[in-house]
DNA sequence: GGGCGGCGATACCCTCCGGGTATCGATTCC
DNA sequence: GGAATCGATACCCGGAGGGTATCGCCGCCC
């Protein structure tokens, strides 16, 4: 099977349309059609059901969605970690750490200072990103390394090295009469009245329906949180990051969150086994 | 980059050879050497240093060789699991275990029939393999789940459960004078003169260099311990396979070893989660 | 040291595959 | 019932990929 057809089926099992999904390959409908066709007949396997005004997905093309997908995303980590493989060879070296924009307030200056002390450190770009994005750059060869937050993140799939576990914390507005409590349970914060928990996007851009406010990043949530729109529970960490208007309350029930630090199996770079043996000792 | 492209140069850097490898891909050099130049080109990297009397990788082309191996694998596997979808979904459906041939002496017919005691249990078929071939067989599809030793097979990009651990036992000749010790350390096992550790094969079937015998499988061991010609320290579950020639003696010092059951990541098998299932319950 | 042999690169040709345009056939909706 | 939508089919074209012949370079051996 070559990427190309991979490419397409995977184009055409996401839109579900063959006049879109050509729109989006930058081809015409017809060796579209054809190309998935061929696929089809070389595999022996019927991947959509298709009519006239609709395309489905079958048990097979579900299962090639997801596996071409993952397949894609390893040739091209292959491509990307080449090309800078070349560079680190020739010009300035580097890693790419990634993690969620708002996640592990401490711990990463202190990881970057740790490695930095280190002899032979290479410099670290650090990637700020949304929620679940991490695991697909990491997957892709846009990035060396990851901070991910079990069980918010799914380290599948991944080398992995644990860093530090912590419990949740309820945040709610300052003036909130449960503000003032030593401790709740997960119960409690999900029965406020007026105080949602807030819906994050899927990977794909769409919000789970629901009846809290629609997020993307911490600072809209705590913003959110302190004008008495929402409630949140999040990891203690993120306690210096709250102004005064906001109160966290430990939430005794609640999953505790472990921090590890992930990479792509069979790396053989030496800054990124030096990151991680850093990262292990603090 | 196409998977053709990634298939011709992942054979050249396994060859070192352009010739060679193209007599492997069924086509005349020429168009291979054109190929690798054109990768290259694309990619902006230059993966070969060629002579005219000899081909050696450079740093990014042992980083693509890697790394493409593992892209490949990937989308065989893709095309592997889609045909067996489609499979399971109008014939027969079923499940491919892959465990080491020898290993796991007692666990395997308990999780076999547990599993088979489950309601919609599917066959499953048991593959028997080598040292080291079962990530392979289960990165690119050939196998469904696998039980792995840790820390002798490494779990590395899958998702695993535990499913026990256990110490290690020195195996001897029976009239050997250790043979009746209560326990031992490593170092005991490692100097014994004229029983050396036995050399098993590399992936790619070399021995490494040493004074022991090489040997491929259990059966083979076995009988050269029998035979004073080797000592090996295995899993304390190998000791029902154990004739009455040979004895086995607890080593304290040695590391615990760890049998999981391991699957490749986003996998949705209704199949696979039940044989899981299983297996966590014994 | 000069001829030989091995190996990768180059030159050139040809075939077939991938992509484009035009059009058909079926289905749905007004 | 006609128009609109959408996938399939028919047909054509250009270029990418494969083959053969040959060159150029470099160890090696008599």
């Amino acid at each position: 099977m070559e990427t190309r057809e991979l490419r397409y089926f995977v184009a055409v099992a996401e839109e579900l349309h063959f006049g879109r999904a050509a729109q989006r390959l930058g081809i015409a409908q017809p060796p579209l059609s054809r190309a998935i066709r061929q696929l089809e007949r070389r595999l022996g396997v019927t991947l959509l059901e298709r009519t006239s005004r609709s395309v489905l997905l079958t048990e097979a093309g579900s299962v090639l969605l997801a596996e071409g997908r993952a397949a894609l995303d390893a040739v091209e980590a292959a491509e990307r970690r080449a090309r800078r493989a070349a560079l680190a060879a020739t010009g300035r070296p580097g890693l790419v750490l990634v993690t969620k924009a708002g996640a592990s307030g401490e711990l990463l200056p202190k990881l970057l200072d740790a490695y930095a002390a280190e002899p032979g450190a290479v410099p670290v770009d650090v990637l700020l990103c949304g929620i679940g994005e991490q695991e697909r750059l990491l997957r892709d060869g846009r990035a060396d390394v990851a901070l991910l937050h079990r069980p918010f993140d799914s380290a599948n799939g991944f080398d992995t090295e644990e860093l530090c576990t912590e419990g949740q914390v309820a945040v709610l507005p300052a003036w909130h009469p449960l503000a003032g409590r030593a401790h709740l349970c997960t119960a409690d914060v999900a029965a406020l009245p007026g105080l949602p928990m807030p819906r994050w996007p899927h990977r794909d851009g769409t919000y789970p329906p629901g009846p809290g406010p629609q997020v993307r990043d911490h600072t809209q949530l705590l913003q959110l949180i302190a004008l008495g729109r929402a409630s949140a529970i999040l990891p203690e960490s993120c306690r210096p990051q709250l102004g005064r208007d906001l109160a966290a309350v430990p939430v005794l029930d609640a999953p505790t969150v472990t921090t590890v630090i992930a990479w792509p199996p069979h790396s053989r770079s030496q800054a990124l086994a030096g990151l991680v043996r850093a990262a292990t000792r603090i």
